[in-house]
DNA sequence: GCCGTTTTCGGCCCGACTGTTTTCAGTCG
């Protein structure tokens, strides 16, 4: 049934959007499913809209070339009314059914909604009974009790809502999973180390490998129901817990000292996989997979996938599984197999085609660490690094790489200590000397070179055609317009000296946007030039980011998967990087450091033209 | 609002928890 739908997909993979319009709009759609749920009008109507936000936010597909060849009714979840909305939005800037919509609605109440606790049906009814529009007059309506009376609204209710709102005040943002993951991973050994622990992962997000994550969520396997309280007992006095939220006999919730809020969740052992399914998401995933559950008459929970006939029977009680024998539950390789699909790993599940794929059997066979045989980008204390050239090597070697490339700052970069010609010719010589004296490794002298702000690289190509291998990368002016940006990032692509565009756009997550490239062209440039795109493993960079490594392959662009590392330990933030293949839907073979030196060689000869 | 190889109308994923209730509504993930 998603057959169709999947070859389309991949036609209109290969044009790629500015990403602007595809935010804006997805902003829009959100905003649409707010009001439709503060309104009180169907459910669906407000599930249909946020749907629509969602597709168009994970799409490669340009949506402007959607609209001039009229189609965009062809994706998945838009309809005629999205579609018009859609098309008068590209058209003119703004849609008037949005505004009509928007009009009839506080703009103020819409924020209400990130308030913990505090859902549409209360918001309205603050609104329509008490004339409150925005947070100033929730607040001061709290302080001077204005709320009592409201139907099914009591003491503790808005107690709950007091709490919800200096929540939101004070509420940490999202952690980096370079934060969260290490805790993570400790939590989940500790736990693994208990007498009666059969088995622990960590799920949510984090398993999914986001770049950010709101909370952790562990989930550990017992024995036996009865062993639940026991691990509860042991997991809030853990040595990384600062405070116990919680504590049940099959949940505990606790916050870590660097503020990371931890929530496990205890199961018998033969729940395990529905449980860590469930709790992995993403929502969206598994709301499909519910979906061809019942197709197959059968129902998934987070207990396990069951038939209806028998479900329905079956004695329930919260907090426990239901009587009736699962299908499938323990693992979540047999879930799937059971709901007829092959395993889908966990950074896939975002529903982005992933269970289409996995129906028509073409899911990619993704990228492991294990395919990458050298790192193409890294510093050593010639310039800001920390490590020695032979250091860094013996680190690399370590790793089992076959190559590492030296990519050392240049002279712009004062801040970072840039070579100067002259030191860049002594480094490469010494890189090579290293090189010579090292079994089993072979080093490659390059340069992290500058692009500069119109494009050009702050070495000459007679000092870049001395080098292995070099990287160019944008550092400074990362405000530019998109035009500029995109015109700067083509010209360096346009070098038959530069390999890989380092950290293409230049952002820092949470911190800094970036360059706002029109992808679309750099894409093009970079596929006919034999260029690679890095994704540049190192956080908070994450550049490119998985919508955008997707895209690139999808237009025919290799990549490529550093570090930048800046001492030895940072070789292995490696990982992160394939995680953002992952989820980009990378294989080996789209990675240029996949390959073997040869032919890394013989690619950026070709590029040289000699 | 969106969708369709049993449907162009009538469905649309599921359970836990909380608070306000006396059988349920709202919120959350």
């Amino acid at each position: 049934m998603y057959q169709e739908k999947t070859n389309f997909f991949h036609q209109i993979i290969r044009i790629i959007p500015p990403m602007s319009l595809n935010e804006d709009l997805e902003k829009l759609f959100q905003t649409l499913a707010a009001i439709m749920d503060i309104r009180g009008e169907n459910t669906f109507k407000a599930i249909a809209f946020s749907k629509v936000a969602r597709v168009l936010s994970s799409t490669t597909a340009d949506i402007r070339e959607l609209v001039e060849t009229d189609r965009l009714k062809e994706i998945e979840g838009i309809g005629p009314s999205s579609q018009k909305i859609i098309e008068d939005y590209v058209k003119t800037g703004k849609s008037s059914d949005f505004e009509e919509v928007a009009a009839s609605v506080p703009p103020g109440l819409i924020l209400l909604l990130g308030i913990p606790g505090l859902g549409p049906k209360t918001i309205a009814q603050c609104w329509k009974e008490r004339n409150i529009t925005c947070l100033e007059d929730l607040v001061k309506a709290i302080e001077q009790g204005k709320l009592a009376g409201l139907k099914g609204i009591g003491e503790k209710k808005i107690e709950t809502i007091k709490q919800g709102i200096a929540m939101r005040e004070s509420a940490g943002q999202r952690i980096g999973i370079v934060l969260a993951t290490p805790v993570a991973k400790g939590l989940v050994q500790r736990l693994r180390e208990l007498p009666l622990v059969r088995a622990a992962e960590f799920a949510g997000s984090l398993r999914r490998g986001k770049e950010t994550i709101g909370d952790v969520d562990l989930v550990c396997a017992v024995k036996k129901e009865s062993d639940g309280p026991k691990i509860s007992e042991a997991f809030v006095k853990f040595p990384e817990v600062q405070r116990v939220l919680g504590q049940g006999t099959t949940k505990a919730s606790i916050v870590t000292e660097r503020g990371l809020q931890v929530d496990l969740r205890i199961v018998p052992e033969e729940n395990f996989g529905a449980t860590l399914l469930y709790f992995t998401g993403s929502k969206d995933h598994n709301v499909k997979l519910r979906g061809i559950a019942l197709d197959k008459e059968m129902t998934l929970n987070e207990w396990g996938l069951y038939r209806l006939s028998e479900y329905d029977k079956a004695e329930k009680k919260s907090g426990a599984a239901p009587a009736a024998r699962p299908v499938a539950s323990k693992t979540e390789k047999e879930i799937y197999a059971a709901l007829g699909l092959p395993y889908i790993v966990s950074e896939l599940r975002e529903d982005r085609g992933e269970i289409e794929a996995a129906e028509a059997g073409k899911l990619p066979k993704l990228i492991e660490q294990s395919d990458i045989r050298g790192d193409l980008h890294t510093h050593t204390n010639a310039s800001d690094g920390q490590g020695t050239i032979e250091e860094m090597a013996q680190a690399a070697l370590a790793l089992g790489y076959e190559y590492l490339c030296i990519t050392d700052h240049s002279k712009s970069s004062v801040i970072a200590n840039g070579l100067s010609v002259e030191r860049l010719l002594k480094h490469i010589q010494e890189i090579h000397r290293v090189s010579d004296k090292l079994k089993g490794i072979t080093l490659l002298a390059g340069s992290e070179v500058d692009i500069l702000v119109d494009g050009r690289l702050d070495f000459e190509d007679a000092i870049l055609k001395e080098l292995d291998f070099v990287v160019a990368s944008p550092h400074v002016s990362l405000k530019q317009d998109a035009q500029k940006a995109t015109d700067r990032i083509l010209r360096a692509i346009e070098n038959r000296y530069v390999n890989v565009i380092g950290h293409p756009t230049g952002r820092l997550i949470q911190k800094r946007e970036g360059l706002p490239l029109n992808f679309s062209a750099v894409y093009k440039a970079a596929a006919q030039s034999g260029t690679a795109l890095e994704i540049n493993s190192s956080y908070p960079r994450l550049d490119l980011n998985d919508i955008q490594a997707r895209g690139a392959i999808a237009a025919g662009v290799a990549l490529t998967i550093d570090t930048d590392a800046h001492n030895t330990e940072g070789l292995a933030d490696i990982s992160y990087g394939i995680q953002v293949a992952k989820r980009a839907w990378v294989t080996a073979k789209d990675v240029m450091n996949t390959r073997s030196l040869a032919e890394l060689k013989k690619w950026v000869k070709k590029k040289r033209g000699n």
